[in-house]
DNA sequence: CATCAACCGGATACAGCATATCCGCTTCCG
DNA sequence: CGGAAGCGGATATGCTGTATCCGGTTGATG
């Protein structure tokens, strides 16, 4: 419908178009956004962000007026390309190998990027975009659960709902101090793995898998 | 040699001893230190420690001149009961099992104590006390990981130096936002801790484990 | 090319927070 | 009872991140 053939959309369709330098700037500040968070953490500021993308405070705060839009606009575009990976494992046949195939890939991404990970961490951040994403995400790692146990290699009582522990588990590997950035996260991953597949005379798990807040865990009292 | 029979020593045996009060209300912060790091976590204030003790500022700042020196004596007294866990626990028969409720105890503990939690993932606080413990409880691992591994229970590669980032995985999960405080833990370290058990055919951990830094790992650059 | 709205830059005001001190008053000790 | 040791907590200080404002610049339009 547009007359612009580079696959990006502006915010809203029936608003005046960007000006020509101005439409520049906004995917310098998206890609700057991206670099920093990656690098810094969630933590980085916007003047951060501005001075990254070689721009003035007020140009970042003029299109993202908080932290907070730059990020989902961010995070919006990395977790869907998380979704897409596991939309792509859901194509392979053995259920268990794609899901672990899919969390290697994905806690790959997250190794190099700090932003990625705080976000998985205290799920902080509630754009619809994100939550999409997520949504798609946790629906194909059911099938790919569901599918794993009707093959008989998936350990019994394991859910969906343990996918985000074992995450969150991996990534804390990832933050401890270490020597130099290393792969020693994929140690743990192929450890905690063992402890998800199916064996004979096994012991049941103890407990339920952990539930996640109804919402927001970000304040303290309800 | 001392006069005084319950069981706590001052800082220096050579000076005046304190005054009757300030030595309880010593006791008082030292106390107050421990509740209210266990519950905020590192990050409380020693105004925060001083309005818990029922003191004022002006006394706490007097006897731990900042956060860093009373969080020591905090937590050497805390890891030294740790390192004592580990101690008993070499007295078991079953090496693996010994292991297994080892991390099991001290993980309870640490589920109830945030500051404890932030102190084993971000080594800050070099004291020599904390160091010392430190060394204890590495030393008791080491024993029984050795013993395990002798007794054939436990899988091929594994180290020592696997025992921290097992705790900071469990940390992880204790650290999600959840419902209600839960014991979902025990679900995921027994999860680990099967991924960690000997069996036949298996295939061998990618990598080796992870290498703690050098020294001091707050800083950014060397 | 002229004109003007849109846009840029970045110094700076502001607010929140943890840290630490200072000194008049109180309490213990001998 | 005298004075040293100890106490309290209001308050000064410094730091950090957030966000605004407005004079100057640039792109669009006729």
């Amino acid at each position: 419908m547009g007359r612009r053939t580079e696959g990006e959309e502006s915010a809203a369709p029936g608003a005046r178009p960007l000006r020509r330098d101005a439409e520049l700037n906004r995917r310098r500040i998206l890609q700057a956004g991206r670099e920093v968070f990656a690098a810094r953490g969630l933590q980085a500021t916007l003047n951060d962000v501005a001075h990254h993308a070689g721009l003035g405070v007020g140009t970042v705060y003029r299109k993202y007026p908080d932290k907070q839009t730059l990020a989902e606009a961010v995070f919006g575009e990395e977790l869907d390309e998380i979704a897409a990976m596991a939309r792509e494992a859901r194509a392979e046949d053995d259920a268990f190998a794609a899901l672990a195939g899919f969390l290697e890939r994905a806690l790959a991404r997250a190794a190099h990027n700090r932003g990625l990970r705080e976000l998985m961490r205290h799920g902080t951040l509630e754009g619809a975009a994100l939550t999409r994403a997520r949504r798609e995400i946790t629906s194909h790692c059911e099938h790919l659960v569901a599918r794993a146990r009707t093959q008989g290699a998936l350990r019994d009582g394991v859910t969906e709902a343990d996918i985000a522990p074992i995450a969150a588990m991996i990534d804390a590997v990832m933050a401890l101090p270490a020597e130099h950035p290393s792969e020693t996260w994929r140690r743990y991953l192929a450890i905690i793995l063992d402890g998800l597949r199916a064996h004979p005379r096994q012991a049941p798990l103890p407990g339920p898998p952990r539930t996640p807040p109804a919402r927001i865990p970000g304040a303290d009292q309800p």
